[in-house]
DNA sequence: GAAAAAATTGACCATTTGGAAAAATATGAA
DNA sequence: TTCATATTTTTCCAAATGGTCAATTTTTTC
């Protein structure tokens, strides 16, 4: 059976569990759940099928591992607000660390996307549960700071949704938007655009 | 081999490839491409595998006819854009029209992402062609805009990946927006409140 | 209503794939 | 060095799946 369920022992297990698992978030991050194998997973891992599954018991078990991980990385970054800080710089700041996390972590992105888009089957506690706490406690920083007066008036949800749809866009949509981009604006210079266009248009919307 | 490659000749071809196509579109956007099963597709369009293999001959051709046939749906709603109308009006019309597309289509939309999210494999020819021509085409006239002070400064073309984000996430991230919004909030409503979030909001960040 | 064309079915096949089992080898503690 | 444990490899299997083909049934045409 497999070995590392619950911690690994072993400086090997530790090492190869490692390597497996980044190579399967390449390998789910680029095909999806069905469209990858075990096996691709295993040679971008430099070990044999078997070798691998005495590591993880099945392909599912390598994939909600993957899952699990990315769930903490990806509320991180909202965690981060600071209901004490300046609204203005919370924001933008937020919006930084999310373009940030595009060009870093493209295939935890692409991972997160493929799961949300079929109806995160593996997810959907987690998101009702933990993600809904914290959106909501956020979202409540949010209205009082309307209330104070000191951002204008929206939908703090809504907020929310749309910087993560206009950050992560840069990293799931990446092919469409290098193609509409062309070549010569397709270098890593692109999320950076990105990041100043939505600073300045984020900053124009919320002023009050 | 199969019949319907150029067009449809008989009553019987004309509904049976559209109940296929149908049936495609709703398995394909739920479970992608490698995802789902001929036998998934033919069931779902009430009829045997080897039946619908006489329509189509591959499961690789009913994705390209599908995918081939989304694109130019895609593309109507930009393409309506009116260099001659009131820019604030142009422009809060495209995102109604796209928040009404992720409402009524969110399978299209799904499948749409999915295609992008493996790295538009079958679309790329198109992405670079078509699509950044109409996009590059449209920027040019927001880019008139912001020349004659109509709206505020900013880079077109982000402007226009925003306006996809934000008005795709409501189809391809449908069921993170619904975890999170809750039960109450999760009906029909969340578009309108979408579309309200979001006009008024673009209305701010593009007022001169 | 009979012949031709179109549509459907059932049986079948080759390949891919997730995974199991056991044997063989390497590693580490005593 | 030896024994126990951890790791790796070889071999194999059963299910799933994309697709074929010949035979049969239905529909259309004349």
């Amino acid at each position: 059976m497999a070995v590392v369920q619950t911690k690994p022992k072993t400086r090997i297990q530790a090492e190869k569990s490692e390597r497996i698992l980044d190579a399967a978030l390449e390998i789910f991050s680029e095909n999806g759940f069905r469209g990858s194998t075990i096996d691709q997973i295993a040679s971008a891992a430099g070990m044999s099928k078997p070798n691998l599954l005495y590591y993880f018991k099945s392909k599912e078990e390598i994939h909600q591992t993957l899952i699990d991980r990315l769930l903490k990385t990806w509320l991180a970054p909202l965690e981060q607000i600071d209901e004490n800080g300046d609204p203005m710089t919370e924001i933008t700041g937020y919006i930084r660390r999310k373009i940030e996390m595009s060009k870093d972590l493209p295939r935890e992105s692409r991972l997160f996307a493929n799961e949300m888009l079929h109806g995160a089957p593996r997810t959907l506690a987690k998101l009702e549960g933990e993600l809904k706490e914290l959106v909501d406690r956020k979202a409540e920083v949010i209205k009082r700071w309307i209330q104070d007066g000191k951002i204008s008036e929206c939908d703090p949800w809504h907020l929310i949704f749309s910087i993560w749809a206009t950050t992560q866009h840069y990293a799931d949509f990446d092919v469409q938007v290098r193609a509409v981009l062309g070549p010569d604006r397709s270098g890593e210079s692109r999320f950076q655009d990105a990041a100043r266009f939505l600073e300045t248009f984020y900053l124009r919307g919320l002023k009050p």
